[in-house]
DNA sequence: AAACTTATGTACAGTAGCGAACCGATAAAG
DNA sequence: CTTTATCGGTTCGCTACTGTACATAAGTTT
């Protein structure tokens, strides 16, 4: 009699067929990431993979005057270290966690050599690149063509999707250097949602109130990647 | 006697060894592409992949609103129909050719079966996703962080940098669809520009005069994105 | 309870860019 | 050579957002 192991929350892990996950389940090391913590900076040389459980993980772009952006955002669905399999060893871009919860450590060279093996996990981190790289593109034209109050919408839906909770731990500073903008502006806007019950907030704790008319005050964009992470994935995510 | 073959201008083909560019090259068509000609639209399926040797190519995201704005640029050093590798067959994206050239066209499945066979293939090409995922990433934040004149000086060097000549076929308002704004803010950015001497203009040709002024009025995300190109594939691209 | 820290509310002048219009210049077409 | 289309220059009121500053409120620490 054959025993399956359980399955991580993690999407791409919980997508393998068994044998697969055998491989690497061994060196899976489950970790507390707690709110804050940088898990890489640009340009240095990333040695473990994360896949996320239950925790949040932005990729943020650093100008050299400080000002950041988000440029990516991950959740269970997907992985932070792509670069380990891609072949670039760094990026440009920095990991930080948005919202503390578990995720699974491995070795990037343990999971690139099981990339390398050419089988489903190859085939399905290939397939979240490719969401990813949506996700990213559809954030350049956003932040070139939406306001405050479309983008904030926007980005409080895909967290939400993220962490499946209806109460977010976040503070508008934060929500300001991820969405490139002035803490006093994203007051604003917040306060326009809050105004139209969409949403409720007090000292860094937002409430989703209502997530229907918040879709429809948030911008195509939100839409269109979680169309995308479905067609691809299989799963939610904007 | 062992021949060497004559090896493509694009980057990718000409840093495959010997036996596998052997493989793909009879199924390489060259072909001529002219400037507006659009080679997939989004949610399209892709058939074809091209390897730019001469042509530009710039990947497109599309508002619901008729807006565009460029997410990506293509020259010899990369390929167009990245989906076709990375398995999800179509993008939510454009790739319209920006400046006519030659492109070599081939199958996407010829290529796709090539890249499975993990070898240096498929190393330079997931070497590729990485730089234009750090493109992309960069266009982003730079959206959101820069105004209109460091973003058109960052964007006119890229283009040259792409295609190799001094003078652009270029009209204003072709570059504001690029950049996402309007016409006349491109011409009043491209007059600073121009008093300034970097560049030239008139009726669509744009001239490249002076490239280290122009590399100091763009935006650091110029230098960035070229030192990734660097370093990843070994050779410029901004 | 007092002092402090952190998060949020608000205000306001200044600016970049929008949206739209119109005009002139140059090139292409008849 | 005349007409037409395209491209670039310019103007102008308008808006969203910046940059900065200060005020209030809710927690935290002492």
């Amino acid at each position: 009699m054959k025993t399956e192991t359980d399955r991580p929350l993690n999407k791409i892990l919980a997508a393998l067929p068994e044998e697969e996950y055998q491989h690497i389940a061994p060196h899976l090391k489950p970790i507390e990431l707690i709110s804050g913590q940088i898990l890489s900076e640009p340009e240095e040389p990333i040695e473990k993979i994360y896949f996320p459980e239950s925790a949040m993980i932005s990729l943020v772009s650093i100008m050299m005057d400080g000002s950041t952006t988000e440029i990516g955002l991950i959740g269970n669905e997907g992985a932070i270290g792509l670069p380990a399999i891609l072949g670039g060893k760094s990026t440009t871009s920095r990991s930080i966690v948005q919202i503390s919860g578990l995720a699974l450590q491995i070795s990037a060279d343990i999971i690139r050599q099981e990339f390398l093996r050419g089988k489903k996990l190859q085939q399905i981190l290939l397939l979240y690149v490719q969401a990813l790289f949506t996700q990213v593109s559809q954030s350049a034209a956003c932040n070139r063509q939406h306001n405050i109050e479309e983008r904030l919408a926007r980005w409080l839906l895909s967290v939400h999707d993220c962490i499946l909770q209806d109460e977010l731990p976040l503070t508008q500073e934060f929500i300001a250097n991820m969405l490139g903008t002035r803490r006093s502006g994203v007051t604003v806007a917040a306060g326009i949602l809050q105004q139209a019950g969409m949403i409720s907030y007090s000292r860094g704790k937002i409430k989703i109130l209502k997530q229907e008319a918040l879709e429809e005050t948030a911008c195509e964009c939100y839409r269109l990647v979680q169309n995308e992470f479905v067609r691809l994935l299989g799963s939610r995510r904007g």
